[in-house]
DNA sequence: TTCGTGACTAGGT
DNA sequence: AACCTAGCCACGA
């Protein structure tokens, strides 16, 4: 299997800080590939596989939280992320004021 | 090998 | 704002 960049992408990951989030881009830029954003959600989908991941930090360029994933929201919220959903419930978006928080 | 798919992006309609 | 398209990269049928 040979995962490096998988790894990588852990490590990374569990790096963030509460109350911070980064973009799937931002972590594909770290782990040396500019273009893998798109692996980058791949391997969170199964991060659960590694081990416990802080992967409800990750969001995407648009501060969008993953499909599907209602928990995601509240996890942010938990930890002082403020998120902002359109009125009905649509898109849900961690706060962009000065957004781009990363770490 | 080609094709469809996905926790992505950026740009256009 | 929502939807669509074209790049993007790894995987599996």
């Amino acid at each position: 299997m040979e995962d490096s960049f998988a790894y990588l992408v852990l490590a990374i990951v569990s790096e963030i800080p509460g109350g911070k989030v980064a973009t799937y881009q931002q972590i594909a830029r770290l782990a040396g590939r500019e273009r893998g954003a798109r692996l980058v959600g791949r391997v969170l989908s199964h991060a659960s596989l590694y081990g416990d991941y802080p992967c409800h930090r990750v969001v995407s360029s648009q501060g969008r939280t993953a499909p599907g994933w209602e928990e995601q929201r509240v996890l942010l919220e938990a930890e002082g992320v403020g998120v902002s959903q359109e009125r009905n419930g649509r898109s849900v978006a961690v706060s962009m004021e000065g957004m781009t928080l990363l770490f």
